[in-house]
DNA sequence: GTATCTGAGTCTGATTCACGGATTCAGGGT
DNA sequence: ACCCTGAATCCGTGAATCAGACTCAGATAC
C-alpha cells in the first residue's frame, strides 16, 4: 500500500519462460536477420547468402545449421549442370510464418530511418495484385488499435516471480 | 541466358543500405529486444530492468544511450519521496511504433515455440475493449496475403550491385 | 591420371564483446 | 559521521566474431 505507484504491476510475474526470450534464443544472435533477409528475397545459396550479407562463413555455416535445427530452414539439393550436387537452404512454413517480423522491422525502419530514394526493397502482394503489403495491429473485436491503445500484460501461461531475497 | 535460372534476380540488387542492415544495426545487438520487452510492459527503471531482464549492468547502460541516441526512448526524472531524483526510461513515439515488430515476434513464438500453460504474455487493447490483439499483412488493394503470397522485392531505393571481380 | 576449378566449408590466431563481481559515485536519511 | 540505494564504472576472464588461409569433394580439361 505504502508505494504502489513506484513498482510496477509487470515486476511481480516472471520472465523465465517468456515468449520474447524463448524466441530471440532463436533469431537474437547477430546476423540472423540479415540472413533471413537473403532467403526471404530468394538467396538460398551459401557462397550467395555470404556474398551479399558479407557474413563471416564459420558465422553463416552456424547460423544455417541453428535455422535447420530450429525447422526455420530446410536444405534442399541441386545440380547445376556440370556440377556436383550441393544444396539450398529454403524457408519451411516456420521461417515463412516469419513474413510479419520481417515486414514489421521493415516498416519501422523506412518511416524513421529513410532514405532520400525511398525504400531499397517493398514487401509486394504476389501475382496480379502486386500492392504493397504492410503490417497492421488488430484486436478480436476488428479494431487498429493505434500503438499508444496496446498493452502488453501477463497471460494465462505467467508465472508469478520468485524474488531471491525473501529474507 | 545460359544460366538464368542459377542466379537469383535478387542477387542483382546492393544490400548496402537495406532496411533491414539499418534497422538491425540498432535493435540487432544483444539483449535490445529483452530490454524493450521490459519498457514495453511498464518496467522503466534501470535495477528494475536489469533485474528482471538478467542483463548484465554494463551492456544495459550501453543499450539505453544507444536506444536514446536513436530516439527510441527518452530519460524522464522521477523521484521517490525522500531519495534523490532519478531517471527512467521511457518510450518515444518512435519506440512505441516497433509494437508492431513486438507483437508479431511473440505471435510467432507462441505458434512456434508454444507452452503448456498457454502464452506468458499477451499484447492487449487497452480500454473498454480489451480484446487480443494480432497483427496481420494486408495489402494496399485491402487483400490480407498468406505469407507465401507475400513476395520480397527491390523497391525505388534499390541501388544495383557492384560486383569487384569485373575482369 | 594429373591438374585445376568451384562451392562449401574448416582452421587459426587476433580482436572485440559479454560477463559478473567489486568498486565508485551521488545524493538522502538517521 | 555513518549507512543506504540505485546507477554506473572498472577489471579480469571467457566467449564470440572476424578475416584470411587452408581443406575437401566432386567435375571438367588436358
Amino acid at each position: 500500500m505504502i508505494q504502489e505507484q513506484t513498482v510496477p504491476e509487470a515486476m511481480r510475474w516472471s520472465t523465465e519462460n517468456c515468449t520474447i526470450s524463448r524466441t530471440m534464443e532463436i533469431l537474437g544472435e547477430k546476423w540472423m536477420f540479415h540472413l533471413l533477409r537473403e532467403v526471404f528475397v530468394g538467396v538460398r545459396r551459401f557462397e550467395d547468402i555470404r556474398a551479399r550479407a558479407e557474413i563471416p562463413r564459420q558465422v553463416l555455416t552456424d547460423r544455417l545449421a541453428a535455422l535447420i535445427d530450429r525447422g526455420l530452414l530446410r536444405r534442399e539439393p541441386y545440380r547445376v549442370p556440370g556440377q556436383r550436387e550441393r544444396y539450398e537452404y529454403r524457408l519451411t512454413k516456420a521461417g515463412f510464418d516469419l513474413y510479419p517480423v520481417l515486414v514489421a522491422l521493415v516498416q519501422w525502419g523506412d518511416q524513421y530511418l529513410p532514405l532520400d530514394d525511398g525504400p531499397p526493397i517493398v514487401a509486394q502482394h504476389r501475382g496480379d495484385c502486386g500492392e504493397k503489403v504492410s503490417v497492421v495491429m488488430r484486436c478480436a473485436a476488428g479494431h487498429e488499435p493505434a500503438p499508444r491503445e496496446v498493452a502488453m500484460r501477463p497471460g494465462p501461461g505467467a508465472q508469478l516471480r520468485v524474488t531471491e531475497k525473501l529474507a
